[in-house]
DNA sequence: GCCGTTTTCGGCCCGACTGTTTTCAGTCG
C-alpha cells in the first residue's frame, strides 16, 4: 500500500469507528470526504501535505490538514492509534455485511460483545441476536443471509480492483533481465470479473532466477510453495498468485493450458488425442513416440489451434461454451475491440454527482479520440446523487446546445439523461420532457425488493416508453457486495428486441452488468448493447477497457454495439424509436 | 469535521423502504 492509500485508508477507518461511537453525522461525513480526496487528488498531495500545503483543498480544514500531514510524515497517526484501540480489529470486518450499519453494529458490539463475522454468525444463530430490542426474525435471517453471502465470495477479488496490481507484478516481471516472454494467463486473460488468483507465465533460460525475484517482491506476504519452476505467493491484500517458468519452447502450450477454462482444456486434449497427440503444457506429442514432437512448429498459441484445425480462439471465449465448434466450422465472431469504440453514453458530470464539469468531460473525450460523448446526469429522484430538476435538466440541454454550436463539426455532445425507473415502472420526467432529449438510460435506484415479477414488469413498462433508449445496469448488482435484484432477465430481453431498446454494459469494475452471460442471448434476439463506463470523473472513461472485455465474453461484435457507430449514423440510431 | 461569513456559529441532501413497533429508527443510495 503505497502512502497515499494507507492515508485513505486511515482515514476511512477513522470514519468507521467514530460511527461506532455515534459521533456527529457530519464530522464522519468529513473524514470519509478527506480520504476521497486524498485518494482522487490530482497532484502530489503527499508533498504538499508534507509542506503544510494542504489548507487550499476544499474539504480539508486545519484538522484533517493535520492529520494527513502526521500521516505523510510519519506513516502513523496517534489520533487514529488510539480511536483503534478503543475496538478489536476485527471489527471492521462487519462493515462488509449489508443490512448492518453503524448504530445496530454498536447494539450488537455493546450488548453481546459481537466484534467479528463468526461471532455475529454465532450469535445470530443462538437466537440471542433476535432477543435484542430493534432486532427481529427478518433482521436476524437478513443478516444471516449477508454473512452467508459474504463467506461464499472469500478470497476473491473483482477484476478490475486486481488490475493495477496485476499490470505492476507482470511489468516487474518483463523487466526481469532473465525474462524472455510473460504474460497473465488465467481467468484474468479470460477477462472473467472475479478472480481468484493471478497465473503468470515466464518464458527464461533460468528459472530460478526468476522464481526468486517473484517470491520476493516487496509485496509478498507469504511464500505457499516454491520449486524450481514453480511457485505460489500470497500478496498482503490476501491474493494468490502462481507462477510457472518454462522454456520458450514450451511457452504457447503453458500459457494455453493455463489460460483455460477446465472445460476447454478438456475439450482440445481431447481432440488432440483424436488426431494422435497428446497435450499437456509442455507440448503437442504424437502418441506412443516420447522421443518425436511437433512442438518445433509450433511458436504462438496460434500455431497450436492450428495444428489442431482450428481457428485461434480469443482468450475471452474459451468458457467452453461453443467456441471449439465455431472455430472448427469458421464461426468466430470478430470481437469488437477498444479502437472500435466511436463514443460513450451514460456519463455524470458535476451537475448531478459526478466530479468533473461537462466541459472537462467533453475534452477528456476528444482527448481519447472518441467522435461523441453522452451526458445522462441523474434524475430528480435521485436527491442523493443531486438529481437534476425539470428546470436544470432543461438548463443543461441548452448548455449542451451551445457547447456543440462552438465546436467544430466531428465531435458532437448528447443531450440525455440518468432517468430513475420509479416503482410504478413510470419515469422520473414527464414524456414531454425526455422527448427533448437526444436520447434516456433508464436506470433503477430505489425499491430493489420487489418480487421478480414486480420487477420485470417494472421494467418492461420503463422498456416500452418510447422516450427510453436504453437500460442502465439492469440488475443492479455490485460485484462481491451486493446481489442482483430479482428480474427476469430473458423477459427484458424479449421486451427490448420487440421495442427497440437497448441495454447498457456498464463498464464500471464494481458493475460489469448486464453480466456477459446473457449476452449472446440478447444478440441473438437483435438487441443492441451500449458499452457506458458510467463515467463520475474524466478518469473512468478507463473503464471502458472493462466493458469491451465483457462485451467480447459476450461474443458481441462491433455491429452489435451501438457506441461503435460513427457519429453521421448513431443520431438517427438514437431516433430510432420515437420515429418506428 | 468543513464552510462561509451577518467573525462566531449554524448549516451541512434527504426521501424511500424495511422491520419493528404502535410512531420510528436504521439502512441505503
Amino acid at each position: 500500500m503505497d502512502k497515499r492509500d494507507l492515508i485513505a485508508d486511515v482515514l476511512k477507518k477513522i470514519a468507521i469507528l467514530l460511527e461506532l461511537k455515534g459521533e456527529n453525522a457530519f464530522k464522519i461525513r468529513a473524514y470519509r470526504t478527506g480520504s476521497e480526496i486524498v485518494e482522487t487528488y490530482s497532484g502530489d498531495i503527499i508533498k504538499l501535505a508534507l509542506d503544510d500545503d494542504l489548507k487550499n483543498i476544499k474539504g480539508i480544514g486545519t484538522a484533517l490538514a493535520q492529520k494527513i500531514h502526521e500521516l505523510a510524515a510519519t506513516g502513523k497517526l496517534e489520533y487514529f492509534e488510539n480511536l483503534k484501540s478503543e475496538f478489536p480489529q476485527s471489527i471492521f470486518n462487519l462493515f462488509n455485511i449489508s443490512n448492518l450499519g453503524p448504530k445496530k453494529t454498536k447494539i450488537l458490539y455493546d450488548q453481546l460483545g459481537i466484534d467479528s463475522i463468526p461471532k455475529l454468525k454465532q450469535f445470530c444463530e443462538s437466537g440471542e441476536v433476535g432477543e435484542i430490542s430493534g432486532f427481529g426474525k427478518k433482521s436476524v435471517s437478513k443478516i444471516l443471509d449477508s454473512i452467508s453471502f459474504h463467506e461464499d465470495n472469500a478470497n476473491t477479488f473483482r477484476s478490475g480492483d486486481v488490475a493495477p496490481i496485476a499490470e505492476n507484478i507482470l511489468e516487474f516481471l518483463r523487466s526481469h533481465p532473465d525474462t524472455e516472454q510473460a504474460t497473465i494467463a488465467g481467468s484474468y486473460r479470460r477477462g472473467k470479473e472475479i478472480l481468484h488468483d493471478l497465473d503468470f507465465i515466464v518464458s527464461t533460460k533460468s528459472p530460478e532466477s526468476i522464481i526468486h525475484s517473484f517470491t520476493n517482491m516487496n509485496t509478498v506476504a507469504e511464500i505457499i510453495s516454491k520449486g524450481s519452476t514453480k511457485s505460489s505467493i500470497r500478496l498482503d491484500n490476501g491474493l494468490q498468485c502462481d507462477l510457472r517458468a518454462v522454456s520458450n519452447a514450451e511457452y504457447p502450450f503453458t500459457l494455453n493450458y493455463f489460460t483455460g477454462s477446465k472445460g476447454h482444456n478438456i475439450q482440445i486434449r481431447a481432440l488432440a488425442l483424436n488426431k494422435g497427440y497428446k497435450l499437456n503444457e509442455y507440448g503437442l506429442i504424437p502418441k506412443g513416440d516420447t522421443d518425436s514432437s511437433i512442438s518445433d512448429s509450433i511458436h504462438t498459441e496460434s500455431d497450436l489451434y492450428e495444428a489442431l484445425g482450428l481457428k485461434m480462439i480469443h482468450p475471452c471465449l474459451r468458457e467452453n461454451s461453443g467456441e471449439i465448434e465455431a472455430s472448427a466450422e469458421n464461426k468466430l465472431p470478430k470481437l469488437v475491440t477498444l479502437e472500435n469504440l466511436r463514443g460513450t453514453f451514460h456519463n455524470h458530470t458535476t451537475a448531478s454527482d459526478g466530479k468533473n464539469t461537462l466541459e472537462e468531460m467533453t475534452e477528456a473525450a476528444k482527448d481519447l479520440g472518441l467522435q461523441y460523448l453522452g451526458i445522462s446526469d441523474h434524475s430528480k429522484s435521485s436527491v442523493q446523487a443531486n438529481g437534476l430538476s425539470t428546470e436544470r435538466l432543461l438548463a443543461q440541454i441548452k448548455e449542451i446546445q451551445s457547447l456543440n454550436n462552438s465546436s467544430p463539426n466531428d465531435f458532437r455532445i448528447f443531450s440525455g439523461v440518468e432517468c430513475d425507473i420509479l416503482k410504478d415502472g413510470t419515469l422520473d420526467y414527464d414524456d414531454e420532457i425526455l422527448a427533448k432529449l437526444d436520447y434516456c438510460v433508464a436506470s433503477i435506484h430505489s425499491s430493489f425488493s420487489l418480487t421478480e415479477k414486480e420487477m420485470t414488469s417494472r421494467v418492461i413498462k420503463a422498456i416500452e416508453n418510447p422516450n427510453v433508449t436504453m437500460i442502465g445496469h439492469l440488475t443492479g448488482r455490485l460485484l462481491l457486495s451486493r446481489k442482483p435484484y430479482s428480474i427476469n432477465v430473458p423477459k427484458v430481453i424479449d421486451a427490448c428486441a420487440s421495442n427497440h431498446t437497448h441495454i447498457e454494459i456498464n463498464a464500471n469494475p464494481r458493475r460489469l452488468d448486464m453480466d456477459w452471460r446473457w449476452w449472446r442471448q440478447a444478440k441473438d434476439k437483435g438487441v443492441k448493447c451500449s458499452i457506458n463506463p458510467d463515467a463520475h470523473r474524466i478518469e473512468h472513461f478507463q473503464f471502458l477497457h472493462f466493458g469491451v472485455k465483457i462485451a467480447q465474453k459476450g461474443w458481441l461484435e462491433p455491429n452489435d454495439i451501438i457506441n461503435c457507430l460513427p457519429l453521421n449514423e448513431i443520431e438517427s440510431t438514437l431516433n430510432k424509436k420515437q420515429n418506428l
